[in-house]
RNA sequence: GCGGGUGUAGUUCAAUGGUAGAACACUAGCCUUCCAAGCUAGACACGUGGGUUCGAUUCCCAUCACCCGCUCCA
């Protein structure tokens, strides 16, 4: 079996997990809607996220903070400053640079001496060098380039009823900066002592130059990220903790170990505000993606609030009686890309024989948008098996299906990938039991109505 | 943003300068029906805009979207 993108972004439409988005408008380049059943698989792998990161977690709590927030935090974290590259195209050969990048090679090259020479020119200082200098095209040698553009990773907005430059807001890139601004607050009113860590769940926008891969890269998308805030130099005790930590939980939401990988950032990789770097790498049917930027972010974010906001973010720690800014490790989750990612993991196409064949989505019982598909074998039991549906819809999402035969009903739930599929038979008027068929392996077990509650009731925990 | 490719029903694919077909899926009805192909009926498509033409889904141009590659990626 060929596990391929297109097929997966064909049974996401069909079967209403994902959209083009504003399709009835021709579509916007790299946006996706979630149908009735992609809400629910993203639904329940943030609840499974949050169930283990923050409920279980005697460490972590939660915040939901603004997407827009004061200018001045994306000054402090440094989002303003390198958050957007000067580009150049080369109009011969086409390929494309950043203009600084290239004056610091070009300038490198010839006078080791001043490196760093560019460092805070505007664009259009940069354009007059590269036009003094005949800066030649790193690829192909010539000199013939467009004007530089700014290629800002921020989406820009403006907050109240004037455009002009003092009101500019901007959509946040990331979630972290709304736990750090509110480090101080959370840390008061939960009573939490270092070490906890505060967790949020929410959409983030970037500009990206080139999104792509379906859902796997888009410029408005959601995260999971959690700030765990530690006392200084046990900062790499934490990193490889929550790194394990991490692992397990997408190991026992069914990630296979061959479809993971680890991949720790070298030391030219890092980040400028970044000591350690992991990502957990999950093989999608276009190659290896990261799932999850596990950073050490050392006391960058919070030091850097507390110099621009003027506010002493400092812990004092009663119990040793020292005062420092705590040390921040930091798992970062794209729900999308995991929803993507549990997707492209749970589908399977089965040989049965005969050349019977059917599409099936091995979800963990958890993530599966229907957790039940209860039928009546005919029309006319419509009742009874209504009764069980309502009962169970109660607890856990339901589908109802009285159409087509019964063999349709089941495969047609196992493309879907829901767990356990409820028939309701002549019988069971008289005995008051069920058939409850598994998806995995169709085997069937005769269950009492009465007891259906407690039978489900362990299904579903992971 | 650059280069190449592709746009016909929900999906996969036909045909055609003059009424657009199929399969699967879908809907309604019939059938004591437990692993998709039973019977009958039905709804649904030429990405968008312009040009050439008596007439364009077909030819030309533009545009938009998607795919592959490049560039980039907190």
């Amino acid at each position: 079996m060929e596990k391929t993108m297109e097929k997966i972004v064909a049974l996401a439409k069909t079967r209403g997990f994902v959209y083009p988005g504003s399709e009835i408008y021709g579509g916007l380049a790299n946006s996706w809607d979630y149908g009735h059943l992609g809400v629910e698989l993203k639904n329940n792998v943030k609840k499974a996220w949050w169930q283990k990161f923050v409920m279980e977690s005697p460490y972590n709590v939660g915040v939901d903070s603004a997407i827009i927030m004061n200018p001045q935090v994306w000054e402090a974290s440094g989002h303003l400053k390198s958050f957007s590259d000067p580009m150049m195209d080369c109009r011969e050969c086409k390929a494309r640079f950043r203009a600084d990048q290239m004056i610091e090679n070009y300038v490198a090259a010839k006078e080791p001496e001043l490196e760093g020479a560019c460092d805070g020119w505007d664009l259009a200082k940069m354009n007059d060098f590269i036009l003094e200098n005949k800066v030649p095209c790193p690829t192909c040698g010539k000199h013939n380039f467009t004007d530089i553009r700014q290629f800002n990773l921020m989406f820009k907005t403006f907050q109240g009823v004037t455009e002009d430059a003092k009101n500019t807001v901007y959509l946040r890139p990331e979630t972290a900066q709304g736990i750090f601004v509110n480090f101080k607050n959370v840390q008061r009113t939960s009573r939490k002592k270092i070490p906890f860590g505060i967790a949020q769940i929410g959409k983030a926008f970037r500009n990206e130059i080139t999104p792509g891969n379906f859902i796997f890269r888009t410029r408005e998308f959601e995260q999971m990220e959690l700030e765990f805030f530690c006392e200084p130099d046990t900062d790499l005790e934490w990193f490889a903790y929550w790194k394990e930590f991490c692992i397990n939980w997408l190991k026992s939401l069914g990630l296979k170990e061959d479809e993971m990988r680890i991949r720790d950032h070298g030391p030219e990789e890092l980040s400028f505000y970044s000591k350690a770097t992991t990502d957990l790498e999950f093989l999608f049917p276009f190659g290896w993606g990261e799932l999850w930027g596990i950073a050490d972010r050392t006391d960058y974010d919070l030091s850097q609030h507390q110099n621009v906001s003027g506010e002493d973010l400092s812990y004092f720690d009663d119990s040793k009686n020292i005062r420092y800014i705590p040390y921040v490790v930091e798992p970062s989750l794209g729900v999308d890309r995991m929803a993507l990612a549990f997707l492209c993991a749970a589908y399977d196409e089965e040989e049965l024989g005969d050349g019977d064949m059917r599409t099936v989505l091995h979800f963990h019982p958890a993530l599966a948008p229907v957790k039940i598909g209860v039928f009546p074998l005919s029309k006319k039991l419509n009742e009874g098996a209504e009764k069980i549906f309502t009962n169970l819809s109660k607890k856990y999402n339901c589908e109802f299906d009285d159409r087509g035969n019964i063999g349709k009903r089941y495969r047609r739930q196992d493309e879907i990938g829901t767990p356990f599929c409820i028939t309701y038979d002549f019988e069971s008027e008289e005995d008051n039991s069920v058939t409850v068929r598994f998806r995995d392996s169709m085997a069937q077990e005769r269950v009492a109505i009465a007891e259906l509650e407690a039978f489900f009731a362990e299904k579903f925990t992971f």
